[in-house]
DNA sequence: AACGTAACGGAACACCCCGTCCGTTTAGCT
DNA sequence: AGCTAAACGGACGGGGTGTTCCGTTACGTT
């Protein structure tokens, strides 16, 4: 199906994305279609040849998100620690989180499954699961954590908006943080990131 | 500066108001002007002789959460146990703004120092801090808490969303027993209320 | 009952958004 | 160089939202 495309929409589905990938992390999800063709210099009806809707835009500019979420999550069982793996596999998701909104939007949202991520959702979805139980089974995840939970925290560290994205960035840390230890068999308390004073976003 | 209104001008600003709250509570801030005004079953015009703005509505609807806030705070700290108010007053806290979207809104969101809500948040801030105080001073309360942690945990506690008000509500009371856990100077194991199936809402 | 004015309601205005249509441009092949 | 189809871009339609304008209604006072 797929006649090669000519150089010039080559070049200019490369730039849409990269446009996207840009706003969306630094904007949001929201950011008007015309914006993103603005800023990459075509027209809104070049970037709809290539995205034939706001969804498709969506998907196809995290489709990288995605990947690396299952990379974090693979890095995580391929530690020798379950507990050090699991907990850095939290700190870095929400790192990732709070340096590009709309991350966890790849895995939460359910996009259209033409957009073919929903494969591979499901298989970091299951490495998850292994994750978790291996982190039980080692005695240093508290036994009544379920996935939800993670998926709970990656919410709450969505509702964390601040100015800039190094406000949100040390107060994500600073969360995660906190939610780890309550994530532990046998919490102990431990030394948190600096505190951030927020100065409380309008939005 | 006020004249009395006439009757009917009354009955309509409270109803308005009624209308909005409950709509704010459910639906979140951005129901539309029109909606309210036509729930209320006034004409817009008729909405915006009262309220001139959107967030001139938003704050008088939420004047009550405010002063609801104030109570939260100084049952607090008329609870005879540090921690126990402490703790029950962050239950509480995330409760309501399970319950009423942009509850914490009041709060943070830096409202138009005319609607006169100012006083009353430095008042029940002031309190607060007291609170914190004091539950350190007990030694519950980890002495690196600050109060910006606090909306840290409201605000991820916004980011908190389900397809269901009751699913939202179960949701938060999970969270708030995570996040309570790891306020606690001496850390220990609590049980937690269950678990809720969140099934990913897109919005 | 009459009347002046406070208060009303809906149309209208100004703006922003998504997605499409169509006349124009240009890549790539002969 | 010339030609054709792929690709382009800006104007357009349809829908939504906050806010204002203005002719109409009805409260409450005389």
């Amino acid at each position: 199906m797929g006649a090669p495309l000519r150089s010039d929409a080559r070049d200019n589905r490369k730039r849409i994305l990269a446009v996207a990938r840009l706003a969306f992390a630094a904007e949001g999800l929201d950011v008007p279609i015309r914006e993103i063709a603005r800023r990459a210099e075509v027209g809104v009806a070049t970037l709809y040849r290539h995205f034939p809707t706001k969804e498709a835009l969506h998907a196809a500019a995290f489709a990288e998100q995605m990947t690396l979420c299952s990379t974090i999550v693979q890095d995580a069982l391929d530690a020798p620690d379950p507990w050090h793996g699991f907990s850095q596999m939290v700190e870095r998701m929400m790192e990732q989180h709070a340096l590009d909104r709309g991350f966890a939007r790849a895995f939460t949202s359910s996009l259209p499954p033409a957009a073919g991520l929903a494969a591979e959702r499901d298989r970091t979805l299951r490495a998850l699961l292994d994750l978790i139980t291996r982190t039980k089974s080692a005695g240093a995840l508290r036994d009544d954590f379920v996935v939800e939970d993670l998926s709970l925290a990656l919410m709450a560290n969505e509702g964390i908006r601040a100015a800039t994205p190094a406000l949100r960035l040390a107060a994500s840390r600073r969360f995660a943080a906190f939610i780890l230890q309550s994530f532990q068999a046998n919490p102990v308390r431990r030394d948190l990131p600096p505190a951030v004073h927020l100065p409380l976003t309008r939005a």
